[in-house]
DNA sequence: TGTACATCAGTGAACGCGCGTTCACTGATGTAC
DNA sequence: TGTACATCAGTGAACGCGCGTTCACTGATGTAC
């Protein structure tokens, strides 16, 4: 005999509509692999998600409103990220090394969030590209204070921790990109990117060591 | 008595498909400073231009054969400013400066080119995003070349070098992208990302004079 | 627990529109003699 | 120089298609009693 209900409501309402907006959502991502955000379709996506294009506006007011909290679950994941790395104890010798592995592990695990950041960041829908500048500043912002913590760095003007924060972010961001772009299945590429950035941030911290501020 | 003969042929058939041409590209180029190429359309573009969108077939196979030209004239007048910059003597105290100062001057110059190559130097239409990698690419090698030059520069390794010309391009692209997106009529934003530029350009210098080569 | 009603996520038809592409054309420019 | 023909850049009508958005709907889930 079954003791189980026939057939009791798996999901709630509320637990099926955010089903179909995350569906909505993946579905968003992965088209972005192949295309731009501005050349992105409410109906391709609504078909990739296999819903019809109107339970769309179910969800989303218009694609621009979809794209504004995919920049915002993208960085999201990012802070997580950042959060958890600055938790762990870092050496001083190793601080490179280990930073560009956890942003290459991070890279990986959420790469069409990536794709889909490091695309639109120039694009041409002048929300996004605003509303990802704007997260990217902070990002910096923050790396700045970070960095005001290390001794010796501690004595610098607040200009120029933002300038060297913004020329690591920078070269984060075309890691990123190298890493993103390199085929996923052979390593080589993209161990190359990894020790290239290494190098770069090397050179970065050497400048730092020697800097007088003019 | 009108000696002039009454209404000569003003152009020649070579010369006015030429200039309906030029017409196409300047047309896509002006539209581009809202929008990304993947979703420029080519009746948009004819329209611009002022031309029956059938007209287009005429000039261009396709739009994606249009971008790869516009990428090619963007890179030829970079060319042709970095081999004016190579030709003018440089005393090595001012090199940055007057680097940043003829990349600013050229990117008001060609502001649009600029515009169209840090849009789609990530977009999502993969011919012309390759084709843009690859003169970037090209780019960097030769500021290898120009970098090993220098004294003590020229006893470095080819690798080191490129890794720090790619480093240097970098900067100058983040420069560009600053200038670009800064309001055309307040110069207060253009001279931050030009102070900026330079104290990072300063950075990698000294970065690179406390190097050695792991 | 059972019933009667309200809510609302997703449906399906319909609309007007701009798209890329085809085709036969026109008339000015170019060329051969 | 003049004439007769060839070339071909740009035209305009037409096509089928996918788009975003509207609307009235359905039927399962939620709620009040």
């Amino acid at each position: 005999m079954n003791t189980e209900t026939p057939s009791p409501p798996r999901l709630t309402r509320r637990e099926q509509k955010e089903r179909t907006r995350n569906a909505l959502l993946d579905a968003a991502l992965r088209l972005l692999e192949q295309k731009s955000f501005g050349s992105l379709g409410l109906r391709e996506v609504a078909r990739e998600a296999g819903v019809v294009p109107t339970a769309f506006y179910r969800h989303f007011d218009s694609m621009e409103e979809l794209g504004l909290v995919l920049i915002d679950d993208s960085f999201r994941t990012l802070r997580q990220m950042i959060r958890a790395a600055r938790a762990e104890p870092q050496r001083p010798e190793h601080v490179i090394r280990r930073s560009v592995e956890i942003l290459v592990r991070h890279i990986h695990e959420h790469r069409l969030h990536f794709r889909f950041i490091a695309r639109e960041r120039s694009s041409g829908v002048p929300a996004l590209r605003q509303a990802i500048r704007t997260e990217i500043r902070l990002f910096s912002s923050e790396l700045a204070i970070d960095l005001a913590r290390f001794p010796y760095l501690d004595r610098w003007p607040a200009e120029d921790l933002g300038v060297v924060a913004t020329l690591i972010v920078n070269t984060m961001v075309s890691t990123a990109e190298g890493i993103i772009d390199a085929p996923t299945d052979s390593r080589e590429g993209e161990d190359e990117v990894i020790r290239q950035t290494e190098k770069q941030l090397l050179l970065i911290a050497l400048g730092i060591s020697v800097w007088r501020s003019p």
